[in-house]
DNA sequence: ACGCAAATATGCGTGGTGCGCAATTTTATG
DNA sequence: CATAAAATTGCGCACCACGCATATTTGCGT
């Protein structure tokens, strides 16, 4: 990767980074472009060339997550496939895997913090698009493993969308519960519960 | 139901109805707000009491539909889940259920100004949340049918997450086909699938 | 090492939008 | 019919997405 992309890429990253720590610390819309950009070391208008919305710069911690997780799978194609997507996800939501930077003065009004913008309803809205584009990965991903048609077969979209409903509703409890159920649990028992066909108990 | 629920429900749909007609006609952003509330009879303001956005007046349509299959679930407890989930959804997505209102001048013109109105981002964003609602209201009537708590159990969330995938990505190729494929089919197709565990194929 | 072309960052201007506030009209109730 | 509650309306402001023109940085061939 040349300094060109490094660099974007370093942008990018603190302007996603310097956003969610502002709208942890002040609430989302306390926040201004104006702040982010500074916080970053860019000019406002450089903000819009990178994301079209403070939500989506939140956002796109989680978008990486999930296309790792694509890129995980294609790692793995000697598993059977809910193995595979298994051990696929399960990295990817370690806690420390990302947050090992210095936004941590306080760990307890850092959940707090990121809880509260998690629950505005701009970021909800990007999460959600980020989850969409995502996706659109996994489900590529899957239909190579599968040999089946992305365009033509419902097969790899429905196994995809399913994916992102078990990690939005694990990461749900996650955050709803206090203290909170490590995340890993509750992802392996969705999975597994998915992959049982959701027998009712 | 009083006077005063059914004008504020008269205006909601007029609202909806004309955001959607005339995005479908002109394209989503040569609409102005302004002329969503002239063409509802209401002033500009008054658009805002009702949508904070021209995607979210768009989505309506999509979450009532959504709501009333929680309604529709509640109404067939003696069935066994799955049976009765497939028999809420599918008379939602018939053909002229919804759209027997005057806005059909060209039936081939309606339905690609609606498939370009669905491309558009905002719109989608706002049918994910609308879907984000809904899945709260089937996570409950899944709950209240087979005896978890919405609180403590991962069950109902994830059925009703999974219910909303299947919707998701049957509609999703529904648009994408052409000519379209049934989204009675499809949407059977896919809740079997799910039910079955989305064995590999 | 040098220079050219492409990509990127920046500044400015603008139209649109979400929403708070206060006044007015419409509806429900006793 | 009177009074309270709710909805609509008009006004206004701060914010934001984005197009366009310009300056700067990066990649690459020579």
């Amino acid at each position: 990767m040349g300094l060109r992309e490094r660099k974007k890429a370093g942008t990018r990253a603190a302007l996603s980074w310097a956003a969610l720590r502002l709208a942890a610390e002040r609430g989302l819309d306390n926040v201004k472009v104006e702040d982010i950009a500074e916080a970053a070391g860019v000019s406002p208008r450089t903000f819009n060339n990178y994301f079209s919305s403070k939500g989506e710069a939140i956002a796109t911690h989680h978008l990486d997550r999930c296309l790792r997780i694509a890129e995980a799978l294609r790692e793995r194609p000697a598993e059977p496939l809910w193995d595979a997507i298994t051990h696929a996800v399960l990295p990817q939501f370690e806690p420390g895997t990302a947050v090992a930077d210095q936004p941590a003065p306080d760990p307890a009004k850092w959940t707090a913090g990121v809880r509260t913008v998690l629950d505005e309803p701009a970021v909800q809205g990007e999460l959600l698009r980020a989850g969409a584009r995502a996706e659109a990965e996994i489900a590529a991903a899957v239909a190579d493993r599968t040999g089946t048609d992305p365009e033509q077969d419902l097969y790899p979209h429905l196994v995809a969308s399913a994916v992102m409903a078990a990690i939005n509703t694990a990461m749900a409890h996650h955050l709803r519960t206090d203290p909170p159920v490590p995340a890993s649990r509750l992802l392996t028992d969705a999975l597994a519960c998915i992959a049982a066909g959701l027998p009712a108990p």
